[in-house]
DNA sequence: CCCACTAATGTAAGCGGTTACATTCGATAT
DNA sequence: ATATCGAATGTAACCGCTTACATTAGTGGG
């Protein structure tokens, strides 16, 4: 019932170490053999196991993706639905399947190597202080992180995310606004506090006062944005801009000033980061911080390929540029008041 | 420096067959060397290769997901990522690993079954007439649409479309709406049908008049829900409803709605179909049809599994109840002009 | 005290491939 | 014609488990 190797060699009157060689396209093999083989082959409807291949040669052909646990408020976040889109499409190119787990109770990635389920690692929303990838290190395991964490020689795929956020900020600054809020997510994340950090440092060179009320924390969703500007708004004056570190905080962020009865950007100027699909959508449309997510998803699926395969050694660290894109919602230059 | 069974056999003292029956709770092992062989499995670091174990188990202890390739408009679909989080869910308690393929260039889905790289099959997004599906039946491989499809063996899980379309639309109907737009994806997708059909018999069932402008098509995404309404909007007198198949489709066409200065729920009152996180997070926030999204992936594993595992027979059509929401958007009762 | 029986453990075959090494065979050089 | 060589193919070991069957040890009955 089941076809295996011995039932083609059997047919196509060879052994089965050529029968391996045909389809391994090893060199060695006659073109007519090649021809009989095939054919039966394609008549048996044969397909080699994948399984018993994996236990020969040693390598699970496989990349296991770590993404938030179903729990995780940030479960659907567009960000790694986006960036999966680029692991997912890379991955089929490069022949490896791609093996999904949730990262719940403390889950022990390093067993998925010991039991050969996965030749490497790709990990999503890890937070900055995960001692689990400090193992994964030293062991020389082959991972790649999507942001990076506290621990030096990580392997990670990021964005540059000071020089994103200390653009937009200027950008602002340079559009006349004094006064401007901050929407960001914890610090349990780096790339957030980088992307506070250009925003500092944007307020700084451009002489521009900064205030403890003037910055928000929210989770990376739109209630908590929301919640966010809402707190923002009691204090008086209100900011004339605001700069979120994520796109869903600016979009919830913005239904609470148009609740409000105030105009984007004419009352309040906007800025978001990651360039969500959502965000063009908007209305006003979000001026934002574009992240190449698709790219950093396929370059993380090479550069893990690069690893697993040899190729590629050492601690692999790379920020790709940010781009700031201008829409409606930062409005145009603003007058003094 | 692997280590294998043999390495904990001899370490224990003890032959791999009893490791192996220590490993799989095999009940015949005395305490004392399960203990023993325990403590050397500890010590070494062992995991046992899953490989190997599927190998000799014809097992692949594994379920692959298929989902709409990369490059398809649907694939961030809310629905689709709220559905996974179920699978992700309930296939961890099951223990089964999660492959994650994309449907790309006619995949040839039955190829996982005979490669044994999959025991199971979960598919999203599947049109109505795909033939890969007649295939997965008729070999009787276990397999669980998400969505109804045209061949009547087809395994599926599903929403109570027409049901919930119809309670829908008959709400707004009793609201005195007399004149209700639809907005919905293609006939491609039986649900889409379904929806359509419960918005008609609704119609009829209150008496209320149909018209080919008064229903549009679009894609599912806010885009193409935005551009329907928009040529609705065109016609006049314009109506004072809209259902919409897809909550998508509905938040895009509230924008139109918007835009063009008119009130929801005062000038057009919107029902949409899905609930997605964002409905309710919408300005009104969006009544909708709720289908029990998460549940259906927890229910589509189990399926799964009891067919995998031999528990369960026959094609399984399962049919979820869905529930009307109802928040600000489909407003009060309507006055008539 | 021996035998029969059961429970615990061991032995070895097999899962379905890959690959190092051995063999065969035809062509070329001598 | 024979020795030499290389290309094509075959042989068999091995990957790391599970499990049917064989063996051993331990127990109680006659």
């Amino acid at each position: 019932m089941r076809k295996t190797i011995d039932q083609v060699a059997q047919l196509a009157k060879v052994s089965k170490a050529t029968v391996s060689r045909v389809l391994n396209n090893s060199p060695k093999v006659t073109e007519e053999t090649r021809e009989r083989v095939m054919k039966v082959v394609k008549e048996l409807g044969y397909y080699p196991s994948a399984m018993a291949r994996r236990l020969t040669t040693n390598k699970a052909e496989t990349i296991g993706l770590i993404i938030p646990a179903p729990h995780d408020r940030t479960f659907g976040n567009p960000f790694y639905t986006e960036i999966i889109r680029g692991f997912a499409h890379q991955a089929k190119i490069k022949k490896y399947d791609l093996l999904l787990f949730t990262n719940e109770h403390k889950f022990n990635y390093s067993q998925l190597f010991y039991d050969r389920r996965v030749d490497g690692l790709l990990l999503i929303g890890v937070k900055r202080n995960d001692k689990g990838i400090i193992q994964l290190s030293k062991k020389e395991f082959p991972y790649i992180l999507t942001g990076k964490i506290d621990y030096e020689d990580a392997n990670y795929i990021d964005a540059e995310n000071r020089r994103g956020a200390y653009r937009a900020v200027s950008y602002l600054a340079n559009l006349n606004h004094k006064k401007i809020a901050y929407i960001g997510g914890s610090f349990e994340f780096v790339f957030n506090q980088e992307r506070f950090e250009g925003y500092l440092s944007a307020l700084q060179d451009h002489n521009l006062e900064y205030g403890k009320e003037l910055t928000m924390e929210s989770i990376s969703t739109q209630e908590s944005g929301y919640e966010a500007m809402r707190k923002i708004l009691k204090f008086s004056p209100i900011p004339t801009a605001v700069f979120a570190a994520n796109d869903l905080d600016a979009i919830g962020a913005m239904k609470a000033v148009k609740e409000k009865g105030l105009r984007i950007p004419e009352d309040i100027a906007f800025i978001g980061f990651d360039d969500i699909q959502l965000a063009s959508f908007m209305d006003p449309p979000l001026t934002t911080v574009r992240q190449p997510i698709f790219e950093m998803g396929t370059t993380a699926i090479n550069l893990l390929v690069g690893m697993i395969e040899g190729r590629v050694k050492g601690a692999q660290q790379i920020e790709l540029p940010t781009q700031l894109i201008i829409r409606k919602s930062s409005g145009k230059i603003r007058m003094c008041k």
